[in-house]
DNA sequence: TCCACGTGAGACATAAATGTCTCGCGTGGT
DNA sequence: ACCACGCGAGACATTTATGTCTCACGTGGA
């Protein structure tokens, strides 16, 4: 495991350690220090000189996610075309994302204080934008709410992700099981 | 907060501590003992004599969650009648084990040793049964592994209970928002 | 009235994770 | 070749949750 070099000389690649404990802690929330500086490949004192303590490590996963989701509503350019055509796009651009993503919003303590990342509203704003669109554009009922289609959006990405991991799912069906299933539900349509 | 007589003298209530420890975690997943046993109104030490450990309480609570959902199987008989019809029962049902079936679901801790409840087995192998017999009746579409759409249950049924302890879906909504994304997806259909 | 029993409160010990520090080492730059 | 810097390993103190125990209290039954 080699380490990427970081200014003037070998040191700790920080992105790369938030990735390995992105992958550790979305399968084990209750992993402690120690065991994610062994993920990482380093020692418990070198993960402690980079982030102060567990709560900081998780807020910089979040910020990690948050900037990874929001790079894939851009990769997938969800402001740009049918909004059905969109969410096609959007699902497997967040496909990598997935697991650090259903870590994060099961961690409750990340929403309850008074100093919440901004960019969940953000976030939130943008797919709400995006699910409210199609229905203007009369490409989606009205009769289910952005904000639920939203909400919902995230619980398939996790329980995608969930299903990829323990092998339930293929991961090259992520997308498809999740974009079919939110676009157009599990009843048979007769047009098909 | 009176308590229900138990055998001979009145005493703690154990399916009353396990509904307030439900409760709870499904809100906070990291409580203490001791949170768990003020938000039960009952002293710790009274905690610990009904339940060993903090391992102990989740693996009742895990009891409890198993028992409730197969009740609500046969409450909603999805045995009988068109599959379809029996997922429009299935969901309301659920809805008042929804908050601790999400937060048993994301405690990968009962999933990873070896002895883990066959409750979940059963519970998996009903609804996969379902969701195959839709599809044999062509009622559902085929392209949708059955395995998937019982885990797309799952995390539809976690997401409305989030949204609706959260205020973003009301209560009265829980049920529609489910059945009909699940079942008919965000698209609008023609025949509609 | 008296007794038995479960409870609540709190003290106490233990376990485990966290956070801090020191020191030797090796890399990479000078 | 030398030096500066960051890292790994480990010791250590601290914090927090857990688990156990004792004891006084009050309810409910005899």
């Amino acid at each position: 495991m080699s380490r990427v070099v970081y200014g003037r000389l070998m040191s700790v690649d920080r992105t790369q350690v938030l990735r390995a404990a992105a992958a550790l802690l979305s399968r084990k929330a209750t992993a402690t220090m120690d065991e994610v500086a062994r993920a990482a490949g380093i020692g418990r004192a070198t993960l402690h000189r980079h982030f102060a303590g567990r709560d900081a490590l998780v807020r910089a996963l979040e910020q990690l996610g948050i900037e990874e989701t929001e790079a894939a509503l851009e990769a997938a350019r969800i402001e740009e075309g049918p909004a059905d055509e969109a969410v096609r796009r959007l699902v497997p651009a967040l496909q990598p994302v997935a697991p650090l993503l259903s870590f994060l919003v099961t961690e409750n303590q990340l929403f309850e204080g008074d100093g919440q990342n901004e960019g969940w509203a953000r976030l939130d704003a943008r797919l709400v934008a995006l699910f409210r669109r199609g229905q203007e554009e009369g490409a989606f009922r009205i009769d289910l709410t952005p904000a639920w289609l939203c909400e919902a959006l995230y619980g398939l990405i996790g329980s995608g992700a969930w299903a990829v991991a323990d092998g339930r799912v293929a991961a090259n069906d992520f997308s498809y099981m999740i974009t079919e299933l939110l676009l157009g539900g599990a009843r048979r349509s007769v047009e098909k």
